[in-house]
DNA sequence: CCTACCGATCGGTAGG
DNA sequence: CCTACCGATCGGTAGG
């Protein structure tokens, strides 16, 4: 994501400028789902909050700026929803579950998710790196949860935990993209209970 | 799609130019799969046939109109590796195992469809309804295909075979673009072999 | 924060 | 098939 653009240490911002970046932070990444960030014109982003795409570039140094920008505040809701609610046990995965049910209550989330992915496939992407990291740390976490209940005695005798994991972050996703494309034909947490279902040894919570 | 491409009534083109639209197809293809088709510009598509892209419009109409070409000749060539090999029977679902091997070793093929497909989300893409189509036929497909696994006896006690045919096909959906994403990370076909164990009251063939 | 501008790129067409 | 052009749009900057 170029340099970093979490820049913690510099001089706090005043609080004025700091509501208008959340603002063009929140509308970047609604134009982003729409659009995907390859479609998503400074203009477009800045008519949307009534100023010039000038004006916006007082406020981020250039378009790459607004997207790590916009990735780091997805991570900060994803980590209040779900990282903070509790350590990484074996309701890891019930805390995905939740997630389904959360994103099925929020298109947009779930569309800013898929076309950004869809586009940081190319390694020269801005955000490549991040959408790496990201499914690292994903399958990491799932893996956790899914041993953590093998040594429960809760995971059905023979499935690896690491396949487990994959298996589970790619379902979600790929059910992300049917759903969006026909929401009324495709339910975005049955199939991922029904693959739990046919994993564990318990019965969900 | 515009004007369904699919003119198979009008008057067969001259051989010479029906090979340059081959070409042209393939190449367009090839440059979705690395920008996506809104990143794709005529000019780069010509660029590298070595022709200019007022040449490229004097064999297709417009930039939607290649699109089209290159979605109709992709459902050809899906219909000549797969669907011909046989009726659906309970062995579709084989079939889409060797399908997740030859894309195991056809990348670019895997990157025109998840890329396009999440661009094809926007109902006004030119490409949603043939992705809605896709989906739905996929679905149907495999569905029939569980079915006849049902009545066979070879699924397990309280697999519904509509839901386990979503989760069979967002499942590979979602395995390209973590694989796409990090090739050395994640397996296209050991997910699928590995949902199916656990459906399936018989040993994959 | 805006006005005004820059060089670059886009899809499409005329006219041959 | 090409040359030459059109109007539109893009990210970024100067200068206030």
């Amino acid at each position: 994501m170029a340099g970093s653009e979490t820049d913690r240490s510099g001089p706090r911002r005043y609080p004025k400028g700091e509501r208008r970046r959340e603002e063009i932070i929140a509308v970047a990444a609604e134009v982003y789902a729409d659009t995907g960030y390859d479609g998503a014109s400074l203009r477009e982003i800045a008519k949307r909050i009534g100023m010039t795409h000038a004006g916006l570039l007082y406020h981020f140094p250039n378009r790459e700026a607004l997207l790590a920008a916009v990735l780091e505040r997805r991570d900060e809701q994803d980590a209040e929803r779900v990282e903070l609610r509790g350590p990484v046990t074996f309701g890891a995965v019930g805390h995905l579950l939740e997630l389904a049910g959360y994103n099925e209550r929020h298109p947009a989330l779930v569309e800013l998710y898929v076309r950004l992915a869809a586009e940081a496939i190319a390694v020269e992407h801005p955000a490549h790196d991040y959408f790496t990291q990201h499914y690292a740390m994903a399958r990491t976490w799932v893996y956790s949860s899914f041993t953590a209940l093998s040594e429960a005695g809760q995971l059905r005798a023979g499935v690896d935990p690491e396949t487990a994991a994959l298996t589970f972050i790619a379902l979600m996703d790929g059910l992300q993209v049917q759903w969006l494309t026909s929401p009324d034909e495709v339910d975005l947490v049955g199939p991922l209970r029904f693959l739990l279902e046919h994993l564990l040894t318990v019965p969900l919570s």
